[in-house]
DNA sequence: CGATTCCCCTGATAGC
DNA sequence: TGCTATCAGGGGAATC
């Protein structure tokens, strides 16, 4: 599940291989549904003869910079995956899109759940069929203040856990790392999210932070499907403090760690440390 | 408008 | 051992 630390080693992984690289024709989409803007029929034309300046992430989506003004958007969802290969290496069974490339290359989109999806356009154009035109502030920018994300919580009375997640609060936390940061900041997942100290919001801050930056440290974590364009797993899992650890004794204050369902998601804490 | 629920998918896992 | 039911979860749409 990539989250901002695992689409930013993709994002780094591209950006050491992709700018000046020109996509020409040939690209062929083996799932038509995967490109969600425009539609399909007119994606490989628009992408034919196009340059690639640069790449950049925005929360968990992949940004490929193109010499006309338009994106190419990446979003992996659950279970997708770009990586390189050449035109007859022989195509797994997830296999979605295959993008040529002048260097006789091919970038691959694969996807086993099919809920990732590609968009081409001018970035306005993207940023009106997807979230990016709505996202919260990026947790890892100077900006991610304790203030501001008391401002970008107040008044919510929903459990934090589920405030973490709505990428129009704060971009870039998914399931991991919401419950990482929450037992980092001793804060229970119910909590109401307008409910939280300056204090606690102090710590919740910092708890983003730590989680966030130490993964995009380790590469992000391998729980089962994440790997890198470069096929490497992520080796921060052994850094996890609650999730999928319920069962276990806490690391800090040695309760029993508990998994429980917040907004519908599975959420692992510490009974014990997190008020 | 904010909060909640449902839905998309398919491999892994649990239960029998 | 083998089959079936359930689960996981990002984010968008629909609903309350």
């Amino acid at each position: 599940m990539p989250e901002l630390p695992e689409v930013q080693s993709v994002v780094d992984e591209l950006a050491a291989r992709l700018p000046g690289r020109t996509f020409t024709g040939g690209s062929d989409l083996l799932w038509a549904p995967v490109v969600g803007h425009p539609d399909p029929e007119g994606f490989g034309e628009r992408l034919e003869g196009r340059t690639v300046s640069g790449v950049r992430r925005r929360a968990k989506y992949i940004i490929i910079d193109l010499d006309d003004g338009q994106v190419l958007v990446v979003h992996l969802r659950m279970t997708g995956r770009l990586h390189f290969a050449a035109p007859d290496e022989a195509a797994d069974r997830h296999l979605r899109a295959r993008l040529s490339l002048d260097d006789a290359t091919e970038l691959r989109f694969a996807d086993m759940r099919k809920f990732g999806r590609l968009y081409l356009g001018p970035v306005a154009e993207i940023e009106a069929v997807t979230a990016l035109g709505a996202l919260g502030p990026e947790p890892l920018e100077p900006a991610f203040t304790a203030s501001l994300l008391g401002a970008r919580l107040a008044g919510k009375r929903g459990p934090i856990k589920s405030a973490l997640l709505d990428q129009s609060v704060v971009s870039g936390l998914g399931n991991i790392y919401a419950d990482e940061a929450l037992f980092r900041a001793g804060i229970a997942p119910r909590r109401a999210a307008g409910s939280l100290t300056e204090a606690e919001l102090s710590a919740l801050r910092d708890g983003i932070v730590a989680t966030l930056s130490e993964a995009v440290e380790r590469g992000g974590t391998s729980f089962r499907n994440y790997l890198s364009v470069a096929g490497r797993r992520g080796s921060n899992m052994p850094n996890l403090r609650v999730f999928r650890r319920d069962g276990e004794s806490c690391l800090r204050c040695g309760t029993v760690l508990a998994r429980t369902v917040v907004g519908g998601r599975g959420t692992h804490w510490c009974p014990g440390c997190q008020q």
